[in-house]
DNA sequence: TTACTTATGGACTGATCGGTCTATATTATA
DNA sequence: TATAATATAGACCGATCAGTCCATAAGTAA
């Protein structure tokens, strides 16, 4: 039996507030004032639960990743082809241009660009992350090309860090301020390299 | 005729230091006692010559813009074609992976990277730069056109906007711990698209 | 030398940073 | 009801943040 007073929180909504803040403001410019509050409890809990911003910037970077994982791998399984999702995902970049959440990029790659020159454990963590999200872009391909939607000569792994590098490249030209009309044609010229 | 005691710095040296300073660790992570350090200047001078914080680093973006675009200006002069030059230039970034500068990434898409989501002047500034140096590339792939080493049928503006996300991402792979095996067959499709 | 102008060193400010600690509140168990 | 265990509110900490201010240094011009 649970013995003492229970948290006043839920642990995981108050990881994946902090998460979504850390998202939009990146680590640095993200104040424990500002966690607490979004996460909706007191200071001595925060420590109590999550040790130091340090720790929970780490756990926010986990959870990421397997929201995105997760994400990732249903929306390939509905798709009509390996293609497919590849397709609609790029074309689906240019809905960050505008709404609520615009322009955060993606919380590994703008962790990547934040940390990799000063802290080495997060750039590894980030490093691994990244790895498995190309792995799922990986088993897209391979799928496509055993559709023949994608031509079975092209290396399965340098395809998926191509579409990984060029993900990152077009969330940064959203964030720089690239209208939907270039988006859509670097998107064009993007996927022309699956043919 | 000059009167009253003269600095004991030299500003552009000053900004230069200050515009590396930023390029290697961002705006927020940047303190002033980080600057003034580097800068060769005490706390009084550096208010005395460059107002605050914000506005040093919007002379930097300015510094950074010139200098990259007169270096690219005059790497394309140099080059033996329009294509060459792209080309040295993609393939240039394994460069990025080891050595003092490492992984610093650029400026201008480092900083669209942190302050996107936060301030629409520093937003504005970058936005206006990638611009100008998105017009460089055209102007590349023009020449290239002409040189017939990319075909006349593709469009000089998009094919810019292309190689310029991709030059983001590649930028942001090699923060995010890609190798050197990774970047160069991305690099190899990335240049494909000029067929 | 004197007067004037500009630059500089460094003390100082209030605000905020991440983090600690203690007193109290809230629960289960005995 | 007493006790043990856990959570919470918020006062408090030293460090650091960007930025101000003033006394003094270092020049030119008369």
């Amino acid at each position: 039996m649970n013995v003492g007073r229970p948290l006043q929180f839920d642990p995981d909504k108050a990881l994946g507030a902090a998460m979504q803040m850390f998202w939009r403001k990146g680590y640095e410019s993200t104040s424990l004032q500002d966690l607490i509050t979004v996460m909706g409890l007191s200071k001595s809990s925060f420590y109590q639960t999550f040790n130091s911003k340090h720790h929970l910037f780490e756990q926010s970077i986990h959870n990421y990743q397997n929201m995105l994982s997760d994400s990732l791998q249903s929306q390939l399984q509905q798709a009509d082809s390996g293609r497919a999702f590849i397709e609609s995902l790029f074309y689906g970049v240019e809905c960050e241009l505008s709404g609520a959440d615009a322009r955060r990029g993606c919380l590994l790659m703008n962790t990547a660009s934040e940390f990799s020159q000063t802290d080495p454990e997060i750039a590894a963590l980030v490093s691994d992350s990244l790895e498995h999200i190309s792995r799922i872009f990986e088993q897209a391909i391979e799928q496509a090309q055993s559709e023949n939607k994608i031509s079975a000569n092209k290396n399965p792994k340098d395809l998926a860090s191509y579409l990984l590098s060029n993900m990152s490249g077009l969330k940064n030209m959203v964030k720089a301020g690239a209208d939907k009309k270039t988006i859509r044609s670097i998107v064009d010229i993007v996927l022309s390299a699956l043919d």
